[in-house]
DNA sequence: GCGACACTTCGGCGCGGCCCGAACCGTCGC
DNA sequence: GCGACGGTTCGGGCCGCGCCGAAGTGTCGC
């Protein structure tokens, strides 16, 4: 029965609407300040100070102090896997009536974030161009070919050692396809982003390809036709 | 937001202790009737009717009436993973105390279905003795290779044929490695059961590997010292 | 120091969920 | 038919949770 108690109570941090805004917000892979989570969620303060409490002696969120502000991450890529599944599985709801939300809904499918790695349109199509040479499907996830890791090394200027698991495979909550993630997915986001290849949106998730990100992955990697969102 | 509401009902489905117990039971992929999960999970009637509503609505589960006794079963595989990711992701309770619940817990460590295939180390052990020539790892789960193929059909006598995906892997709970499920993952396990290799341990998911199937096993897997419970 | 600000604690309100006992409805066995 | 039985519906009690406003604490900027 105790086994029963424990699925439920992680369940219920879940099973809170304003606590899942948070969840999804953090889907970022950022630091969030308690104050934006509150006016992300659109919240009082204090009711996020209480729900914030929560999720950290769960273990799902780790908070760092500093000064008068409080930030808030999830806890790691276990967290965020789960999140992502939750969100996944989740019953389809009406589609999207507002242009605004059209437009949003749009720009995620796209490309964006995955906790520190790529997803959508763009995570999938790298990975995929990153599979023929670089990469190697393989038990719950990806290997890096010896291949891959002087790709990673040459043209990311990344040198993938150390701590494991080096890639790891996501199933992307849009495309229903699995991307890379893991600590190359991380460090590849990260360059990218570093490179101004792609540019964050706003203040979610959604990220935009830029003009030189789009040369860049068409020499790169060969991938084409990146659309952006409407 | 939206989204986020979708995440959180969801959630809501697991995030009471009788709806998870009710969970954790159907794991064994069998349909039990409203009485049973009433009487496993130790509440009234009435309570147990209005949680079965609710997860019939919810998709989580589907029933099937029969006379005066209404069946219920998990609603699919995807269903069933989830229960196991975050069976899997809860917070680990007190280790258990009692000799009943030790005993029971080393049952389950053991062999134990997991919703219609095998898991524990019986699982694990026979998917590993399988992936040295009839399984490949693979995107997102295992392949079957044309010679695994013939050993199902020779060995087992199951064609696999048909619906996809054929193979999948599942990570353990206990063990924390992948084993085999999927279409061919709940062929071995009904044939397993069929030819009394294994038997249930009482209503639940514990298996026993019994004398026949110890030598069977060794003999066709190479499979050895796999212990029962205490 | 002294406001402005981010966050927290406290108290209280109200909703919704979980649970049960009692009564009701269909099915099964005789 | 007529009990026995599985399941359901109804009604009501109870507790927990989510939410906020007001007041308090610590930090930052000047």
């Amino acid at each position: 029965m105790t086994d029963a108690d424990g699925l439920a109570a992680l369940a219920a941090i879940f099973a809170d609407p304003t606590r899942a805004a948070f969840c999804l917000a953090l889907m970022d892979g950022r630091a969030w300040t308690a104050g934006e989570l509150a006016r992300h969620a659109g919240v009082a303060g204090p009711t996020a100070t209480g729900h914030l409490h929560r999720m950290v002696d769960a273990g799902v969120l780790v908070e760092h102090r500093q000064g008068r502000h409080r930030y808030v991450r999830l806890a790691g890529p276990q967290v965020a896997q789960l999140v992502e599944t939750l969100h996944a599985h989740r019953p389809a709801g009406p589609p999207a009536r507002t242009l605004r939300a059209v437009t949003a809904r749009a720009a995620l499918e796209a490309a964006r974030t995955c906790y520190d790695h790529l997803a959508g349109r763009l995570g999938v199509a790298v990975t995929d161009a990153l599979t023929t040479t670089g990469l190697l499907d393989q038990d719950n996830g990806f290997a890096v070919t010896p291949a891959g890791l002087r790709w990673f090394d040459r043209e990311m200027g990344v040198e993938l050692v150390g701590r494991r698991p080096v890639a790891r495979s996501c199933i992307d909550w849009t495309e229903r396809r699995v991307h890379l993630g893991g600590a190359a997915g991380a460090a590849l986001c990260a360059t990218f982003l570093e490179r101004r290849w792609v540019t964050r949106v706003g203040t979610g998730r959604a990220l935009r390809v830029t003009d030189d990100g789009k040369t860049a992955l068409r020499n790169l990697l060969g991938v084409e036709g990146l659309t952006n969102a409407a």
